[in-house]
DNA sequence: AGCACGCCGACT
DNA sequence: GTCGGCGTGCTC
């Protein structure tokens, strides 16, 4: 009886097409096969096979890929993720597959070389080196040989001519080493053992849906915590994951679990490329690789026995996928787990508010860790009313601020002064005809960059050269920069103390990402006195010379109309004053604001965070904003705002309207947005319970007849998944 | 994702 | 007149 199989492409296509499955090729759903898709051949996987009783007139399945097939959980994985987020299923599948590149994939043979035994013909110093080294026999890598033997690599291949050394092909090196669970390590604390043991003890208690918020102050020994539930994962016989943001995804941080484990983790990130890529997702998938460390695509590895997944700064807003499928990996991390009917720890010194509150609803369990690991004391903070200690003119660091920092420089100590913006001033004025420049495709201010030389709109990247003279009215030389980003703090700093190390770091820090990496190591290193950063530098790198943190403006973000905003400002400010006294010294954090009484603030400096989220909920209760609500819809036309406006319309006369709908037509559309190829794009942002399919169903016949494609993108913080 | 088809503006 | 830009739809 012949078989038809139901082939899914990982192209954006929602069904899966069907293939006969020639006699002889036995399938099975998960299987990764070749199939012809129009002109060409494709991969895809097999997610249903039926037997037929009727002549087929299909196209047959054309190859079978000796590939790991995907797991049964992993094809729910894709089938969810593609369900909730509206996304068509072949998209989800993209994610999972990343196929593997030809080139990438064939093996390039490592060689290595061994001695003959013969002797060179005409002997050298640096041939005897070479010889000596390599006398016991070992392969060796050339340039391992080259670098032990110190000589160039020239002289082995001298060798290898005159025959005195030969090539050997060499074992591909292990992706990854095993991680040893038993490895000696510094003995926890009696608060992390006893979190350890609420961690592991009742992995699937609360809700059904396993999931744990480890929650504890910066210091207070988080990561040695689910260090040992991932110890306990690898006893076990499982694989773990531990998701983190991409910037937090640190040397250091391999560093802390190779003390604990005896061998750095496998690291999956953006910029891996190529064969290691390949090599590693094989390994995953053949469960050879016990530990994977990864940014937010790690979550779609074709692990073959998953025990434990972590999620480390479980509130970072890096774990939203906000192009192609949107998605929230802390979210799809909680489902996946699920699915595949593990444990899942969310990790965070600052919860963010929909966990807090499926914690407080009984979905999520809470383990805390109320104090700091060895005693130490969580910095101590104070706020410097600005009303009250004002800067000189034209300056913003505040007389206590500058006594702090040079007492902190005194005793040879580093600090670090936190400002939340970029470039030089944040707004450029003429001082003649009042202009205040603007980017020409946004309503935002251009930011000045002096050292770039330009205005520079941070909303959409538009850049013009900052003028001499004012475009308005052509007066010369009066230009006002007004207010403060880290290259002016910069400028007062340098002024203050000429003599100490000053390092500005800002995500736009000139050189690109894989100098601000190095940056960051140097300034943990201790080389540098006075640190100016953004948030860059809240997240991720210790600091283990910082002892004091200038926050120099608290209230930035807290007016902004966002609706996590207060949540945001909260999180940014704990964690960078946390960053303070993490090594041997206590620490000191000085907040300069205007409004020491503001809630958020005022909860930053009792120390006392669960205020804040017990006031932070109350108030969005109390306001009906997420999570006990809100459901916003951003519809964006890249051509034709009227059509736009009319379908906002016919959302506001859906089932369940939307509280706010915002309407953008092709000039207010971001440019990021524009870029895309769709006529609409809705953007739901929801923390009701809705079903999403049925809702844009509703909307859909509604509003007027939709010509073209409609894509659309949904940003959920989901309370409905469980 | 590719690729074809078709509709509009601007050229040898 | 056609060349070619891109917006649109289709692939079992």
């Amino acid at each position: 009886m012949p078989h038809v199989a139901e082939i899914l492409i990982p192209l954006a296509i929602d069904t899966a097409y069907s293939y006969a499955v020639p006699a002889g090729l036995a399938l099975a759903a998960g299987d990764v096969v070749q199939v012809p898709l129009g002109p060409r051949e494709t991969v895809g996987v097999v997610w249903g096979v039926a037997e037929t009783a009727g002549g087929s007139n299909l196209r047959p399945v054309t190859g079978y890929l000796g590939v790991a097939p995907l797991s049964e959980p992993l094809r729910r994985l894709v089938d969810w993720i593609a369900r909730y987020t509206l996304a068509p299923k072949g998209s989800a599948l993209a994610m999972v597959l990343r196929l593997p590149d030809e080139a990438a994939a064939a093996e390039v043979v490592r060689v290595g070389v061994r001695t003959t035994g013969k002797l060179p013909a005409r002997p050298t110093k640096a041939r005897d080196k070479v010889l000596a080294v390599a006398a016991d026999g070992e392969i060796r890598g050339k340039s391992v040989l080259a670098k032990t033997a110190e000589v160039s690599l020239s002289v082995i291949d001298g060798l290898i001519d005159d025959g005195a050394l030969e090539t050997v092909a060499l074992a591909p090196e292990p992706v990854a080493l095993p991680p040893d669970p038993e490895f000696p390590r510094v003995p926890l604390s009696e608060a992390q053992a006893a979190a350890v043991a609420d961690l592991v003890a009742a992995p699937a208690e609360a809700g059904g849906s396993g999931a744990v918020l480890l929650e504890g102050v910066t210091g207070s020994g988080k990561t040695e915590v689910y260090f040992e539930a991932v110890a306990e994962c690898v006893r076990s016989g499982g694989q773990a994951l531990i998701l983190m943001p991409e910037i937090a995804l640190t040397a250091q941080f391999l560093d802390r679990f190779a003390q604990r484990f005896g061998v750095r983790p496998a690291a999956w990130h953006s910029g891996i490329g190529g064969r290691r890529r390949e090599r590693l997702r094989a390994g995953v998938a053949a469960g050879e690789v016990r530990v994977v460390v990864g940014a937010r695509s790690a979550l779609f590895l074709p692990f073959r026995k998953l025990g434990l997944i972590v999620v480390d700064e479980e509130h970072e807003s890096a774990y939203k996928q906000e192009d192609g499928v949107h998605y929230h990996a802390r979210d799809m991390a909680v489902v996946r787990a699920k699915l595949e009917g593990c444990p899942v720890v969310l990790a965070s010194a600052t919860p963010s508010i929909e966990t807090r509150v499926n914690v407080e609803r009984g979905r999520y369990r809470r383990v805390r860790l109320p104090e700091r690991f060895g005693g130490r004391r969580l910095p101590d903070i104070q706020a410097i009313d600005m009303r009250l200690d004002k800067p000189e003119r034209g300056r913003f660091l505040s007389p206590p601020m500058i006594n702090a920092v040079k007492a902190n420089l005194a005793a040879g100590e580093q600090a670090l002064l936190f400002l939340n913006r970029r470039g030089y001033a944040p707004l450029t004025l003429c001082r003649a005809c009042g202009h205040r420049y603007q980017c020409r495709n946004c309503s935002t201010w251009l930011v000045e960059h002096r050292f770039r030389k330009a205005l520079v709109c941070h909303q959409c990247g538009y850049s013009e050269r900052r003028p001499d003279a004012c475009t308005e009215c052509g007066t010369f030389d009066n230009l006002t920069p007004c207010g403060p980003g880290v290259e002016r703090i910069a400028e007062e700093a340098a002024e203050l103390f000429p003599d100490r190390r000053i390092i500005v770091l800002s995500s736009d820090f000139p050189g690109g990402a894989e100098r601000l990496r190095m940056e960051l190591e140097a300034v943990a290193a201790g080389e540098c006195d006075i640190v100016i950063g953004t948030q860059l530098v809240a997240k991720g790198h210790n600091f283990p010379h910082l002892t004091l943190v200038g926050v120099l403006d608290a209230d930035i973000g807290l007016t902004s109309g966002d609706p996590r905003a207060a949540e945001r400002t909260f999180q940014l400010l704990q964690q960078v004053t946390g960053r303070a006294g993490r090594g041997e010294r206590p620490g000191r954090a000085l907040v300069q604001t205007y409004q020491p009484e503001h809630p958020v603030i005022a909860a930053l400096l009792s120390g006392d965070s669960e205020r804040f989220y017990e006031e932070e909920i109350a108030a969005r209760e109390a306001a009906g904003l997420p999570p006990f609500g809100r459901l916003a819809a951003l519809i964006v036309s890249a051509n034709d705002r009227a059509a736009a406006e009319a379908h906002g319309q016919a959302l506001a006369r859906a089932a369940e309207p939307p509280d706010g709908v915002m309407v953008l037509g092709p000039a207010e559309a971001p440019l990021a947005l524009v870029r895309g190829r769709y006529r609409f794009r809705l953007l739901v942002k929801t923390e009701r319970n809705v079903d999403l399919q049925s809702y844009l169903r509703d909307w859909l016949a509604r509003g007027p007849k939709v010509r073209g494609n409609v894509r659309v993108a949904i940003d959920v913080d989901p309370q409905s998944f469980l």
